[in-house]
RNA sequence: GCCUCGGUAACUCAGAGGUAGAGUGAUUGACUUGUAAUCAAUUAGCCGGGGGUUCAAAUCCCCCCCGAGGCUCCA
């Protein structure tokens, strides 16, 4: 016999050999359908795992945090052994599940997968799911693994991870009739028809390894729940993540667009979308005057001298635009940072000053590879809402946590519920010692750690001049977006010889912290019209009301109201197209103007309005509004960032 | 940059060797309407660019540009 502690802290005996199946009967039969897989002592282990000594115990179910991946990472089995039993020679090669959820699984083929490929793949995926085979494990040493798959099953890929594992066995995993089994550590679900919706989603290509220089493989998409309803309420986030589209939407809405033959990752800003920008850097103009910034401009373009005192020649070269003017050579600004230090320099400032916070609405150039661009997404023109922090060393974990109050409150006004926040630590090509690195990088945790916030590590993911804190924000479909940034910078201090005078009266160099809010205003912009599916709230639209006649005779009242509107700091329009009412109401709905007003005789007779509230559940229409009284309240919202 | 798929009217797309098409939009006219599309007419194009094959190319071949989904990268 064994003893079995439960998380709950009871203890269990149980023969020795039982499987976690039999374990998970014994506590309750209901456990034991819902179970998926286990952790014994911590480690992950199928439910047919047979217990031999004393062990800590917990039983992972479908509403387990881990039971989704181990769901998807199964899917990958089952559908490369679909894959395989369509196409014999499709070599697999690495199949994971994926974040949030889903899998995907690379193959080496000789022809790419067409459409009819994948609903062929579909087609047998779901068989297979119908069979409700067992999954089987078989451990084999290292030596016959590599022999398998020399000798049997021709995979040079699989000898490869094999050649580089340091383990001496190594654990196979099959399922259903097939003769398919694949390299796995596991576990996995105990039969192929726990799986109740799966969806092979697409195929693309992706390089072995990741390398460019490597061999060109298949990754085929999908992804698997535990019930058909979890399933369609994902794909409909797919298609609603489609619909809110900011390429889409940037031109349906008249907000931005590109002009991508004239320049790839350009974007052009319309009227509209403009009138959005502008309401946001108000708002950030404001707030930071507010928390003690000032403001101020540079420009977008330095000599040559400025990018080699910077050290961007040296780590950057690759992503700046350079201008050659006569023999001499000046480079477009891919950062804002040297120009804000030699504002900083411009004279000596005493101990008593710092902390000196300069901000800018800077617009910096990066050129990037072309198939990384996407939409506002990833542009090469940058708009950043940047600021610079130059303060004594002890002000650094204050000021921090300013930052971060500021970032809450931001992100707060744009209804976002959720971020979290991420340390990132040295990289591979970096400027600066290791001394200087690890000290930035506990002051950053130590900073985190005093306002209770909880964050992760990113190893090797700072910036080349310095450690940096990032937020991540989720959206109101469950997407993540990285927008605000943290960095410490103890190179560029060094490089522009950046002081302040001491109580000593002798020079020392502060510390300086580079940092944005928004991360760059495209890509903001882009983020918040697919965060609103381009129902921006009423203090962002760009129209607020658009005012309709009923007929051409209630044109000039319609005028009338308008003009007040604009006058009282409304963004309001008229309609006088020769179009019927209905047609303007419509086209107004479809612009996602929040407020449309009507007006016929009777707002003539009673000098009011009759408006319908796009933004309300019913669309409904308040007829006999008072227009000093839309005024106010619409005035009100924009106070309130409603 | 690499892989796959694309680029036809302002927009969305059909046409796959033989006269360049539809819907939406825009323009004009009629209608004067009480809450999500009134009717009619007009307008539409170096079929992404260049080269080649052919009696004939939007269509087949080659090169280039641009986009989408990935790889990589990142604010």
């Amino acid at each position: 016999m064994v003893k079995i502690e439960l998380p709950d802290g009871n203890m269990l005996e149980v023969s020795k050999n039982s499987t976690i199946l039999s374990i998970a009967q014994q506590i309750g039969p209901r456990l034991a359908e819902a179970a998926v897989a286990a952790k014994i002592d911590g480690n992950l282990v199928d439910l047919f795992y047979e217990v031999t000594k004393n062990s800590k115990l917990e039983i992972l179910t479908n509403k387990s945090e881990e039971a989704l991946d181990i769901l998807n990472h199964s899917a990958a089995h089952i559908m490369a052994g679909a894959v395989v039993d369509l196409f014999p020679d499709a070599r697999p090669t690495i199949g994971p599940s994926i974040e949030p959820v889903g899998f995907y699984y690379d193959f080496y083929v000789k022809k790419p997968f067409t459409q009819e490929d994948l609903e062929q793949i579909q087609k047998r995926v779901d068989e297979v799911i119908q069979e409700n085979s067992e999954f089987k494990r078989e451990e084999l040493s290292l030596k016959d693994a590599i022999n398998y798959y020399q000798t049997e099953d021709k995979n040079k890929f699989k000898v490869e991870i094999l050649e580089e594992t340091e383990v001496d066995e190594v654990s196979f995993y099959s399922h259903g009739k097939g003769a398919f089994k694949d390299l796995c550590r596991g576990p996995h679900i105990p039969s192929t028809g726990r799986i109740k919706g799966i969806k092979i989603l697409n195929a693309s290509s992706a390089f072995w390894r990741g390398d460019a220089q490597r061999e060109s493989l298949q990754r085929v998409y999908g992804v698997a729940f535990f019930n058909p309803k979890q399933l369609r309420k994902h794909l409909h986030m797919l298609e609603e993540a489609k619909k809110r589209d900011h390429r889409i939407l940037g031109s349906q809405l008249d907000l931005f667009g590109t002009a991508d033959e004239w320049g790839p990752g350009m974007p052009l800003i319309y009227p509209k979308g403009t009138i959005i920008l502008e309401i946001l850097k108000a708002f950030w103009i404001k707030e930071h005057r507010k928390a003690g910034y000032e403001i101020v401009q540079t420009p977008h373009i330095f000599k040559e001298l400025v990018w080699q005192t910077s050290g961007h020649i040296e780590y950057f070269l690759e992503n700046m635009f350079p201008v050659d003017l006569k023999g001499e050579k000046w480079f477009i600004k891919p950062m804002n940072c040297p120009g804000h230090m030699m504002i900083y320099n411009r004279k000596a400032y005493s101990y008593r000053e710092l902390p000196v916070r300069l901000g800018e609405m800077g617009t910096v150039y990066r050129y990037e590879l072309s198939g990384a661009l996407h939409g506002l997404f990833r542009v090469l023109s940058i708009t950043q809402d940047d600021a610079h922090i130059f303060m004594l060393p002890d002000q650094l974990e204050d000021e921090i946590v300013r930052v971060i109050e500021m970032v809450d409150h931001f992100y707060k006004a744009f209804g976002f519920e959720e971020w979290e926040y991420f340390v990132s630590t040295k990289p591979e090509k970096a400027i600066g010692d290791d001394a200087g690195w690890d000290h930035a990088t506990d002051a950053l945790m130590k900073a985190l750690e005093r306002v209770d916030i909880k964050y992760k590590v990113k190893e090797g993911d700072g910036a080349f001049y310095g450690p940096k804190i990032d937020v991540d924000v989720k959206d109101a479909i469950g997407r993540r977006w990285q927008l605000a940034t943290i960095q410490v910078d103890f190179n560029l201090p060094d490089r522009f010889d950046i002081n302040y005078l001491g109580e000593d009266g002798q020079k020392h160099r502060p510390f300086v912290i580079h940092r944005v809010i928004y991360g760059c205003m495209e890509r903001f912009l882009a983020i918040i019209v697919e965060n609103y599916a381009g129902k921006m709230p009423i203090w962002l639209s760009p129209v607020q009301t658009v005012v309709i006649p009923i007929t051409d005779s209630h044109a000039e009242y319609a005028k009338k109201v308008a003009d007040e509107l604009v006058e009282a700091g409304i963004r309001a329009e008229a309609d006088f197209s020769g179009e019927r009412m209905e047609y303007k109401i419509r086209h107004a709905t479809m612009q996602k103007v929040p407020y449309i007003i009507n007006v016929g005789d009777k707002e003539i007779e009673a000098e009011t309005i009759a408006v319908r509230n796009v933004r309300s559940k019913d669309n409904k229409v308040e007829f006999g509004v008072k227009i000093p009284d839309f005024i106010d309240k619409v005035l009100q919202q924009n106070k309130n960032y409603e």
